[in-house]
RNA sequence: GGUCUCGUGGCCGAGCGGCUAGGCACCGGUCUGCAAAACCGUAUACUCCGGUUCGAAUCCGGACGAGACCUCCA
């Protein structure tokens, strides 16, 4: 099977097929760097991460551009005291704008970093590409499909729809819109319908983020960052346009209005929308305030959190879920992602460290079991990068690895086969999940372990097992456990 | 109010018309000084009511419930 990917332009699942032939431009949409990173950022990052690595594991040369958003746009667009996020934070914390955007950019790539996230090839600042938007705006004004009013320039939506189709993507239509109107608000407003939406925006005296542009001074709209930095990087139509699904109304409706209004030319082919971290059923958001930080999980400094939850832990319990479904935040649900976590990352290991013996026997039945399980694990990913159903298949994997080193009757099966278990399960657990190994055991921990365990082992030779069993259980205090192997020899984990 | 999505066993979560999803937790067994791990085995499902079909968790209609978007949001 070909890769399928949901396309949420049209609703479907549509086979893959990218417009140059061995290459893919993917744009995602980054988070506005105003406050601390929290799991729906990781969801949406980890998510098109492994599209990427995916993409990248079938031999793409994938150019992955995601934005940071760097001017914060307004609080209320509707209300004249609006004020931008980020500009507000500075306010608050005393600090340059740029010094904000600046602090929490850093503490989301920390985080992105922890969570074994790839950069982006490219990683654009919309402060960065003020002439880019600036030049796409005058591009949409010249179509005629936009105007200035007083300093600020707003999207004609009511000329748009004389030539496009409208609502494509939220299957909205102009007269619910209407009908949704919030006529009441508009006392003070300057479009000229409201649906349209502001492309630049005049700026007040007091206004601290502010751009000289054809139209006076002022600053960006929140859409045309996206419509200027993905054409630019990755050129008009490109392959993939990911983000959260709430961004798709207004945000990437608007992108599209804006793609066609400048270039006559739809932005990208395929849309792919991660579904929401829900909190109690409820949307976890920094506006709602119910939203955990990812520092917080790491450290498990959070009313809500039993325990601290490692940055692989975050990883496999998102990737456990498809990308298209909600899923709910729960301690129980983290923890028994962390014992499913342990279990393949410890078959991983014996894996690694397991040779074949040199035997004539075969076991054919497990060699099937192999050549089927590698072969789930394609359709799988194939089907819509269903992580959840490759985890299924890795589980798979792990039954067959134990009974490989089963200390009783190891089961047989040929080198070949151990090597194409082998590279599969490196391939999809390590290169396309994204997992990493947590504890890299310091030398001296392994050294002082093996004191201990070799203390442990004497008390034991002495049948002093009272002894033995106090060095288990202290050491199990400090979160290190003991597994006493059938051949005597004593391991340790962390 | 409008648009849309979803409702699976104790918990999480696949499934898109017939064939064991998987994980966590639980219980029984093998192994072990005891644990742990591993292995073997048992159990617990498809919100409700109609309909289509030889056959429905899966399709259609309705009810109830939950959520998202319609303002900034991953």
């Amino acid at each position: 099977m070909s890769l399928h990917v949901y396309n949420t332009l049209t609703g479907k699942k549509e086979v893959f097929k990218s417009i140059a032939k061995n290459a893919v431009g993917m744009y995602v949409c980054g988070p506005t760097v105003y406050g601390e990173p929290h799991l729906g950022h990781a969801r949406s990052s980890i998510t098109f991460d492994v599209i990427y690595r995916y993409l990248t594991h079938l031999g793409y040369k994938v150019r992955y551009v995601r934005n940071i958003t760097d001017v914060g746009h307004l609080e209320d667009e509707h209300n004249e005291t609006g004020e931008d996020k980020i500009v507000k934070k500075a306010r608050i914390e005393q600090l340059e704008p740029m010094e904000v955007a600046q602090h929490y950019t850093n503490v989301y790539r920390q985080a992105m970093h922890a969570l074994n996230i790839i950069d982006p090839s490219i990683e654009p600042l919309a402060t960065g590409h003020i002439p880019e938007q600036i030049e796409t705006i005058a591009k949409i004004i010249e179509n005629g499909l936009a105007y200035e009013v007083n300093g600020s320039v707003y999207f004609d939506v009511q000329a748009y729809v004389q030539r496009y189709h409208y609502g494509q993507l939220s299957g909205r239509v102009l007269e619910e819109l209407l009908a949704a109107s919030r006529a009441d608000l508009e006392g003070t407003n300057e479009k000229k319908f409201h649906a349209d939406f502001a492309l630049w925006k005049k700026a007040g005296k007091d206004h601290l983020m502010q751009w000289q542009s054809p139209w006076g001074r002022g600053f960006p709209g929140w859409h045309i960052e996206c419509t200027a930095m993905s054409s630019k990087y990755l050129g008009i139509p490109f392959d993939i346009h990911g983000g959260g699904m709430d961004l798709k109304f207004p945000h990437h409706e608007a992108e599209i209005c804006q793609s066609l209004g400048a270039y006559d030319k739809p932005p990208v082919n395929y849309w792919l929308h991660n579904n929401m971290v829900t909190l109690n059923g409820q949307k976890m958001a920094k506006s709602k305030g119910n939203f955990i930080t990812l520092n917080e999980l790491f450290s498990g400094s959070h009313s809500l959190l039993q325990k601290a939850y490692s940055p692989m832990t975050i990883r496999f319990f998102i990737l456990q879920a498809h990308y298209g479904s909600t899923i709910d935040f729960s301690n129980e649900s983290l923890i028994a992602a962390e014992n499913a976590l342990t279990k393949l990352e410890e078959s991983y290991k014996v894996l690694d460290s397991y040779s074949a013996a040199a035997t004539s026997s075969v076991d054919e039945e497990t060699e099937k079991e192999v050549l089927e399980t590698v072969e789930s694990c394609y359709e799988a990913m194939n089907d819509d990068f269903n992580t959840a159903k490759l985890i299924a298949a890795l589980f798979g994997f792990s039954k067959i690895i134990h009974k490989l080193t089963d200390p009783v009757r190891p089961v047989q099966i040929s080198a070949k086969s151990v090597e194409k278990l082998s590279d599969t399960y490196r391939s999809f657990w390590r290169d396309v999940l994204g997992m990493r190994p947590e504890n890299a055991n310091s030398e001296k921990i392994d050294d002082l372990l093996g004191i201990l365990i070799e203390l442990r082992q004497q008390a034991k030779d002495d049948k002093n097992y009272s002894h033995a069993d106090l060095i288990r259980q202290k050491l199990e205090h400090l979160g290190i456990q003991l597994k006493d192997g059938k051949d005597g020899a004593t391991s340790y984990f962390l």
